[in-house]
This record gives structure tokens, C-alpha cells and sequence, in this order.
DNA sequence: TTTGTAACATACATTTTAGTATGTATCTAT
DNA sequence: ATAGATACATACTAAAATGTATGTTACAAA
């Protein structure tokens, strides 16, 4: 076999993202062989070569990609408000996306494992995950000035460690649920989690 | 070079375990390799392979003895008592732990990683890791059946799920502190983090 | 219709590493 | 003291995977 048109071109891409994201998820990084993934694709491994210089990048294109297109898919819904109910109902949004779309839950997973990538892919992924996590962060941090100008939430409260220690809540319950863990739901977890520690945060 | 006395054998035990989990902890468990650890250690493959069938069991030791070490380490110093407040110190105290020391600092950051590993490893440390991971869940449950037979909770708390909430938020801030993305302390994280929570389970 | 090149497949070369087999010096028991 | 087992070092094998080099076919433009 050989070309193809421009139209199948772009579909063997992004089967290729498709089954590297699951090999990834599967197998973990280094284990993951450009064979096996183009194999899944139905491809070999010349067509993962000709897309991608080597793992980093395909990894790299992976994460880019997959982040914007989840954060274009939420934004309709994501609500615009910056009470700390909206901010409860913001991350609910997040952990229903993950629990409806198996590859975006594959995807959380395989992020949450960076250890074992080496330093090339990660400073490649930093700028494209720093996007992703500096959204959330945004959003933490404008609910929590928000509270605290109306008066909410108790004096003693550091804005910004807490809005990292809330970040962490949600990594920590992604995580949890993510490596079965756990038998609660994440949207269960992620309730319980984060509307607990909110109410801990008031006046 | 040759044979030692039995102390030194131990000795050299001791430094693979030991440059093990330094190279673990830096390079993840697969691209970690014995001649590596052999070679940090001041030996060879060889002596990694006399103490230690394969990497699965060299892992499956470094983690049972570790985690067993730790916790007879700070177990005459855990508060005893069942209050939110011994809850909060608890982990307080095994967050500064991890402060003191570097290597269980990277023991904890390895930890988190279990994505990489394989079924084998998987298997043999789940048993290990159940043993640490329960301690921790258990003392949690204890202090929320407490708690809330004190009738200090909230009623429309599910204690089994809060159990694993908690324990999800302990994690996802040493996940974090761990990972470099946060300048704060872990102490200062989980002093934090859990005090909200906490808080926001009271009546 | 021909020609160049895009879109792959195939074959190979090189590196890396796990695991093994064997060598060897030293301790320990007798 | 000497035989055997211990505690390693060294050398080697075999597998696996990365990356490259080259082949091959179909499309697209002229």
C-alpha cells in the first residue's frame, strides 16, 4: 500500500494519536513500543515515523492536542460564575467529562504518571499541561479573591496555598479513582471532596 | 574482590536497597537498570543478582522493608487518640517525616507512580503497600466513627467515602508537593488542606 | 501521460538491557 | 589447612526497541 488522499492522511494521524493514547495509558511510557501503536492503528511503524520525529513528540502532539480540544468541548458548559458553588459545580463538570469518555479518563490517567518520561518530553508537555492546570488554577483563584472581597470566607485563609491545596484535592481524587483504588464514582468523590473542604473554608 | 563477613554482606544488602530507590525515585522503574544501582552502590550486576531474583522482587523488598521501617519509626510518636484534631496531627507528622528525609520523600514520589509497573510488581507490593495505605485509611475511619458518634459531624456525611476522600487529599498534596509544581511545604499543604476539610465536616 | 513526491511499508543497523553462566577470592566450618 | 560454600565480578547471550535507510505505490499537477 502506499499514499493516500489528503482527507485519509489526516485520519491515519489522528488514529495514530488514538492508539498511542491508549498504548500509553495501557502500558505506561517507556513500555509503550512504535510498533505496537501503529499496529493498533493498522499501520506500521513507518506511518508513526512519518507523523512523529520520536516519542516525545508524539507524546508531546498527544497532549496538546487532546487538552485543547476537551477545554473547547467544556467551555459552553463550564459555569461563568465565581461563587464557590460555581467552583464545586466547575470541577463536578470536569469529573462527569472524565467519567463519559473513556479516553479522556485514560488520558487523565496517563498524565498523572510523568516520573517516568524523560526530561525531553518533559519540557516539551510542560508548556501544554501548564495550560490545561493553570486554567483550573484561574479559576480556583478567582472564586477564592471573589469570596474573600465579599467577606466569606474565614480571615486566617492563605489565597494562594489554598488554591493549590484545592487543585491537589481534585488531583489527589482523580488519581485515587483512576488507579481503582477506589469504588466511589469520581463525580461521588469529587462532590464529597470539594464541597467539604469549601463549606470548611466560610465563615 | 570477593566474599565479606556476614555484616558486610548485610551492608551491601543494604546499599542496593538503598541506591535502588535512589535510582527508582530519578528514573522511574523502567528505565531504572541493575547495573545502575550495581554500579551507585559501589558493585556490580552481580551482586544486585545475588541479593534479588529480578526487578520485581528487588522492588517488592525495597518497598516492604521501607514502608515497615517507617512506620516503626513514627509509631511511638503517633497521636493515639481519635479526635479530627489527632487526625489533622496525624498526617501532620507523617508529612514532616517526609520533610526530614530526603529518601522518604522519593520513596513517597515513587510510590505515586505505580502506572509503569508491571502486573508482577503490581501483585507482590500490593500486599506491602495494602499494609501502609490501610494504617493510614484506618486511623481516618476510627477518628470518623468517633467523631460521629460524638454527633460532631455533619448527618449527611457517608463516612466510607469521606474515609477515601481524606486519604485522596493526602495524597494529591504530596503528588503535588512531590512533583515541584507547588512552592509550599508539604506541611504547610496538608496543615492546610486537611484543616479545611476537616472543618467543613462539623456541624 | 509522465513525473515528482506524499504516504506509507520493509528491512536493517545499533543500542540497550535483562538475565545467565561462569570465574574467583575469601570466609567459615571441620 | 583444606574443602566447600559464600559473596561477589566478569563475560556472554538473547531479546527488544529505537531510529534509519531504502523500497514501493498511488495521487496530483503539468
Amino acid at each position: 500500500m502506499a499514499r493516500k488522499c489528503k482527507e485519509d492522511a489526516e485520519k491515519t494521524r489522528q488514529a495514530v494519536l488514538e492508539s498511542a493514547l491508549d498504548v500509553f495509558s495501557e502500558k505506561g511510557f517507556a513500555k509503550a513500543t512504535f510498533d505496537e501503536i501503529a499496529a493498533r492503528a493498522g499501520f506500521t511503524k513507518g506511518a508513526v515515523y512519518w507523523y512523529f520525529r520520536n516519542k516525545a513528540d508524539l507524546v508531546a502532539a498527544l497532549i496538546e492536542e487532546y487538552v485543547e480540544r476537551k477545554r473547547a468541548e467544556l467551555a459552553p458548559v463550564v459555569p461563568e460564575g465565581n461563587t464557590l458553588d460555581d467552583l464545586l459545580n466547575y470541577f463536578v463538570l470536569w469529573a462527569e467529562a472524565s467519567e463519559r469518555d473513556q479516553r479522556f479518563s485514560r488520558f487523565n490517567r496517563f498524565m498523572s504518571c510523568q516520573m517516568e518520561w524523560s526530561e525531553a518530553v518533559i519540557d516539551r508537555v510542560d508548556k501544554a499541561r501548564a495550560l490545561s492546570k493553570n486554567h483550573h488554577l484561574e479559576k480556583i483563584n478567582a472564586v477564592l479573591v471573589e469570596s474573600k472581597s465579599k467577606g466569606e470566607l474565614r480571615d486566617d485563609i492563605d489565597i494562594e496555598i489554598m488554591s493549590h491545596v484545592i487543585m491537589s484535592t481534585y488531583i489527589g481524587i482523580i488519581f485515587s479513582v483512576l488507579s481503582k483504588r477506589v469504588n466511589f464514582s469520581m463525580v461521588e468523590m469529587v462532590r464529597a471532596g470539594l464541597s467539604g473542604l469549601l463549606r470548611g473554608l466560610k465563615k
